[in-house]
DNA sequence: ATTCCCTGTAACTATAATGATGACAACTTA
DNA sequence: TAAGTTGTCATCATTATAGTTACAGGGAAT
């Protein structure tokens, strides 16, 4: 796969923090449910951890959340998945500068394309962790 | 590089188109103004052209607009040079189906997903080449 | 008609991002 | 101390992308 699916992962392992919620679960229990390898697992962790949103201690099981669920929205958990830059959309390179269109092509796109991208973090943004959890249950 | 540049190509091919109306330039020398192969340009031409934005003939150089450039939406240029899936975030397959959770974090996930996904479409589509255009030589 | 230029495409390579995996030190708890 | 777990490193396989070479076929100008 090349495909990022650790946004979904991360908010697969919240759901199973709050579900499980006292029970103290282990990497290796939260990646059979994943259906992965126990290391992705703690790596998303990790960065979960590192974005405040689990407590986790090395060496002892039963990771928590570091916040009320109804308050971990999924743009939190989208930016604590996603790479340093944080760019939705790449813009090429090096365009020819002698070019009146490729002078300007970068600055004029990543304005449009930060738009789009805001549009997207605002929708993520309003979605909880608690809902999702909620939608997950009732579907059981 | 790994990551997706054709949007932003394609955005600056479809200028280069406007502004160079009447002229019929080369895939060379769009390459030129983007700074890539002109392979890359004809490959990403073909896409907009299958996706009616631009008419091109074989074996004859000056590619043009197929509409007004002020009815092509940044979401026409996306979709042309996206792949076939569309989903804008990964979800990571066969989770565990004897876990609750597992079970129906997919299409959980999926709805969430699509609304962010819809969110950021609903952007792109208000806004025109047009606009990128004027944008554009207005920086000069 | 010939020549020259251009497009459309296939094939191949190089580069990165990602996930899967094995290994192991450090930590916690019984 | 022993068992189990986390955190992290290193490595490999897979995949998407862009860059590149090559070439068949179309168009246009002479």
């Amino acid at each position: 796969m090349a495909a990022n699916s650790r946004f979904a992962v991360a908010a697969h392992i919240l759901s199973l923090l709050h579900v499980n919620e006292g029970s103290r679960i282990t990497s290796e229990y939260i990646a059979g449910s994943v259906n992965t390898n126990p290391v992705v697992v703690r790596r998303i962790m990790g960065m979960l951890a590192k974005a405040g949103l689990v407590r986790t201690s090395p060496g002892v099981a039963g990771a928590s959340l570091a916040r009320p669920i109804g308050e971990i929205t999924l743009l939190d958990v989208y930016r604590a998945v996603q790479a340093e830059d944080g760019a939705l959309f790449a813009i090429h390179e090096h365009p020819n500068p002698d070019c009146p269109v490729g002078r300007n092509i970068q600055s004029t796109l990543e304005a449009s394309f930060l738009r789009a991208q805001l549009a997207m973090e605002r929708e993520l943004a309003g979605m909880t962790m608690e809902e999702v959890v909620l939608d997950l249950v009732g579907r059981t």
